[in-house]
RNA sequence: GGGCGGAUAGCUCAGUUGGGAGAGCACAGCCCUUACAAGGCUGGGGUCGCAGGUUCGAACCCUGUUCCGCCUACCA
């Protein structure tokens, strides 16, 4: 597009749309761009295929992309793998419900026919997920994208649990575990969210069956009196000394249990007895094991959150909570209810369905997890990993040191079926890669397969070295040694443990190293009141939405300038307009200088430079610095931010505004027309990864030869990012002398309202030989800035009645020949007086502390003295002219 | 119960080895100065939650405390 087509506004849903593609095509997401170059490399943290792309996701694909095209840029073979997860749990959900919508649920569509639906449906709408992160600008490269239940993830899946079991850090148990009776399987401890509840704490009587009493006991469950095997108390309990070893005759059953000590008891709570029912409590079925013998253990609850037919026969089918009641009444009837009270206690919900979880005895896998934890300990305490920023260690450590055995079998028919088969003629368990013919054992034909499926965490697990081909047979294989182990994790707070902590485990374990050098753990967004979005609260926020309304360049703006290390994020619309703005100034600040660069040839290596342009020079390559530094510590919003100020308050506020003096000198417009165009692609190139289009675009539209930083293709994603420049402290030093000029004037002006359009002449006083001449030799741009008709240089005693300002090493005046407002002006002066006046006292009774000077570096000391002369000077000097003022004040009457 | 984080301008937030506090937005004043009014210039505004301590010097380090949020935990 030619620089007249060029539209005034910026319009990002023309421009966006067409570059993802290009890009896409010539295969620049591949890390095949840089053969040469170190590798640098990203497993994206795979969305649920059921997903669809929320906050979240578009935070963390940003950052994400902000690191893979700095890296690319760079020169290093970036390798982003994207993919999906198949999301066991919730996805069978949804397709349950889309059967439900027929009438139909899965147990009569069958395993088999409900495994293709569920396959159709993920066909249907697995990609959508993947559509938005694009949309995102997101360069992975797409070749390589992988699915958690592909062929070659399968494979890694299952030669992972063949090798556990093989040495015994996988087994079979059939203790308690948490299960949610509505999805209809068992939970990990980590899949089980804890609330507080307000709830009620029923006490009953147990009678003895001597009739010498009874005993009472406290409970939240009323309803698992019917399964409980005794009654416990702690055996320092003077209260209950009599009691231990009683028979108590067990209300609405006709069993006897026992009552027992225990130590765990806690004397303090509830009454001090406490019913135990092993088959429905943790604490319970521990102390049960605790006692010798074990105490039995009765199962009243089922799979279904119904009461079996152990809990008798006038409660058998009844849902629990319709138990709870009918069993308070009966218990009320009989006189045995003392009282319920009030009481809150976190309750255990399904983190898919929220569901109350029910404590259920039924065999499950589990994965031995303390030798692997005591590995991945070891990694992050000597710093194989660095998890970023580490106040996460604290939680790292405190989970991982405490960490329970891992239940991996899911009652459920998405995922990864278990490798083990069981012979049905003699029981032996058979563990193999592939289905067995016949039992080892006993020779049997068609060994039968475990029903459960894997947890899908178990293969995401294994994500950052199976998407890379592990085990390996048909993959490539190559990419594990390349990219193995993966350069940084960037990732979100709320899976440290369900993903994080794992990877590490099974990378330490299959790979012998760790999975990634770095986690960088960012923010989770929440909405402008700080509250977590959620659908039920709808208060979520659509990232498309955005993107529709502002474009993709300004939404990932603001997700980074955002993005602070150690907080969560308060998502605001107002922000991404303001990014909006920002892109807009570019769009512009760019349409000028192709205006001012069209006419013909311009030299990219022309003209001597002067001051202006070797200080934009500097400013640009501290810029640079600065973005890259912050980009290595994870500092997103401080390289945003900076990449921001230099832009918008160096780069457009002053470089662009002398420009337009230089551009009208015959002998400096070469100079200026390539400083612009050279400072322009630069400040594209450094801007890239956080916008990737717009600066693309511009970016095409530059003139040839300026695009100097193309390393190969034509793109701007693989032109070099800005780095290893150099600051002009010279430059920057004169240049500071000629804005602290133009300040000094704009202060008056707008403190004294004087019209941008009067021009005004200027007198200069006070100043050194050296500040005299850098002043004199920049005074066209000191007139263009400060909208002055002449700038003259007087060495001291203003004779003309005007208004001040004290600079550091001058004084400015604009004299306003009889215009002046006395009064305003004197206010304007006193009011400085005071500030300085404050400041110089401050500073005056630091110094004259012989703590100070005798203890603080001399560093500070020589600030504070130079400080001081400064002061010192400006508050002679308004002196000196609040008394003229004074005296022409009492002139005039 | 344990742990972590936050409390800084009206709002949202920066503040990286302790050297008298910054940005964006909002607000006020003056300007359509031909890149941009989605803009320019200028300005007002904070006892850095509270109380102690360490230090020549504390938003920052230490102790205590209040409020808010989160994680974690089998007190029935």
């Amino acid at each position: 597009m030619s620089d007249t087509e060029k539209p005034k506004g910026y319009e990002p849903e023309k421009i966006e749309a067409r570059w993802y593609d290009a890009w896409l095509e010539n295969g620049y997401f591949k890390p095949e761009v840089n053969p040469g170059g170190k590798p640098f490399s990203i497993v994206i943290p795979p969305p649920n295929v059921t997903g669809s792309l929320h906050m979240g996701h578009a935070l963390n694909a940003t950052l994400q992309d902000i690191l893979a095209r700095w890296k690319r840029m760079s020169g290093y073979k970036v390798l982003w793998v994207p993919g999906t997860d198949h999301a066991g749990i919730a996805t069978q959900n949804v397709v349950e419900r889309e059967l439900a919508k027929e009438k139909l649920d899965r147990h009569q569509l069958g395993r088999e026919k409900f495994i293709e639906r569920v396959w159709q449906w993920r066909a249907e709408y697995g990609g959508r997920i993947i559509y938005q992160l694009k949309k995102m600008g997101a360069s992975c490269d797409w070749s390589r994208e992988r699915f958690t239940l592909d062929e070659g993830l399968n494979e890694a899946v299952r030669t992972v649990f063949v090798r556990l079991y093989e040495e015994g850090l996988i087994y079979r148990s059939g203790r308690l575990i948490n299960w949610c009776p509505r999805c209809r399987t068992a939970l990990s401890d980590l899949e089980v969210e804890h609330e507080e509840e307000q709830g009620l704490l029923t006490l009953i009587n147990y009678p003895f069956s001597d009739r010498s009493g009874h005993i009472t006991v406290a409970t939240t469950r009323p309803e698992t009196m019917l399964g409980d095997t005794a009654v416990a108390v702690n055996p320092a309990d003077e209260r209950y000394k009599d009691a231990i070893g009683k028979t108590i005759a067990l209300p609405l059953t006709c069993r006897a249990i026992p009552v027992i000590a225990d130590p765990e008891v806690d004397m303090e709570f509830g009454t001090g007895a406490v019913k135990v029912t092993p088959a429905h409590d943790f604490n319970d079925e521990a102390m049960a094991k605790r006692q010798t013998p074990p105490l039995e253990s009765i199962k009243v609850i089922g799979a279904d959150g119904k009461m079996t037919p152990e809990a008798g026969a006038k409660y058998a089918g009844m849902d629990r909570y319709e138990a709870r009641k009918a069993v308070v009444e009966d218990l009320r009837k009989l006189g045995l209810l003392v009282e319920e009270k009030k009481h809150v206690h976190a309750i255990g919900h399904c983190y898919r369905c929220k569901t109350v979880i029910e404590p259920l005895s039924t065999p499950q896998w589990y994965v031995k997890i303390a030798p692997l934890a005591q590995e991945a300990m070891k990694a992050v305490r000597e710093e194989r990993i660095r998890i970023i920023p580490d106040s996460w260690n604290a939680s790292f450590f405190a989970w991982m040191e405490n960490i329970k055995d891992w239940c991996i079998s899911r009652q459920i028919w998405w995922g990864h079926r278990i490798p083990v088969w069981y012979c049905e003629g003699c029981g032996k368990i058979i563990v193999a890669m592939e289905a067995p013919k016949t039992c080892p054992d006993c020779g049997l034909v068609d060994p039968v397969q475990d029903d459960d499926v894997l947890d899908t965490w178990f293969s995401s697990a294994l994500w950052p070295f199976s998407t890379l081909g592990w085990p390996g047979k048909n993959v490539k294989a190559e990419d594990l040694l390349e990219f193995y182990p993966t350069s940084v994790l960037v990732t979100a707070f709320d899976i440290l443990f369900f993903w994080v902590a794992r990877m590490m485990m099974m990378g330490l374990k299959f790979m012998g190293g760790v999975p990634f050098r770095d986690v960088y753990i960012h923010a989770l967004i929440r909405d402008e009141e700080g509250q977590k979005m959620s659908k039920s609260k709808g208060n979520v926020i659509d990232p498309l939405i955005m993107i529709d309304k502002y474009g993709t360049d300004a939404f990932r703006f603001t997700l980074t300038a955002f993005a602070a290390q150690g907080r969560d994020i308060r998502f605001s619309e107002e922000r991404v307009k303001g990014y909006r703005f920002f892109i807009n100034k570019l769009w512009n600040a760019t349409r000028f200088i192709q205006m001012n660069t069209s006419d013909g040839l311009v030299d990219i290596n022309a003209g001597s430079a002067g001051l202006p342009s070797r200080w934009i020079t500097s400013r640009f390559a501290a810029a640079s610095r600065q973005v890259e530094q912050s980009l290595s510590e994870y500092r997103f919003n401080d390289a945003a931010n900076a990449v921001y100020h230099f832009l918008w308050h160096e780069f457009c506020d002053w470089y662009i505004e002398m420009a337009k003096v230089g551009l009208q000198n015959e002998n400096e417009a070469p100079g200026v027309k390539a400083c612009l165009l050279k400072t322009l692609e630069g400040v594209l190139r450094l801007l890239h990864p956080f916008m990737p289009f717009v600066t693309e675009e511009l970016w095409q539209g530059l003139p040839n030869g300026v695009r100097q930083g193309a390393r190969h293709g034509e793109s701007i994603m693989t032109a070099c990012f800005p780095s290893g420049l150099h600051t002009d402290e010279q430059a920057e030093k004169e240049m500071g002398i000629v804005m602290d000029a133009v300040l000094g004037v704009r202060n008056i002006r707008g403190e004294l309202n004087i019209s941008p359009a009067a021009k005004i002449r200027i007198f200069i006083t006070g100043a050194s030989a050296g500040v005299v001449s850098v002043l004199q030799s920049y005074i066209d741009y000191i007139k263009k800035l400060a909208g002055a008709s002449e700038v003259i240089f007087q060495a001291e005693d203003l004779k003309d009645k005007g208004a001040v300002s004290l600079r550091t090493g001058f004084t400015v005046c604009v004299p306003l020949e009889g215009l002046i407002d006395v009064k305003g002006e004197l206010a304007r002066l006193e009011k400085e007086l005071k500030n300085i006046s404050g400041d110089l006292e401050f500073v005056s009774r630091k110094l004259m502390n012989e703590d100070f000077v005798g203890k603080a570096p001399q560093k500070v000391v020589e600030k504070e003295k130079a400080k001081l002369e400064d002061l010192q000077a400006k508050k002679n000097g308004l002196l000196e002219n609040i008394g003229r003022l004074k005296n022409l004040e009492a002139e005039n009457g």
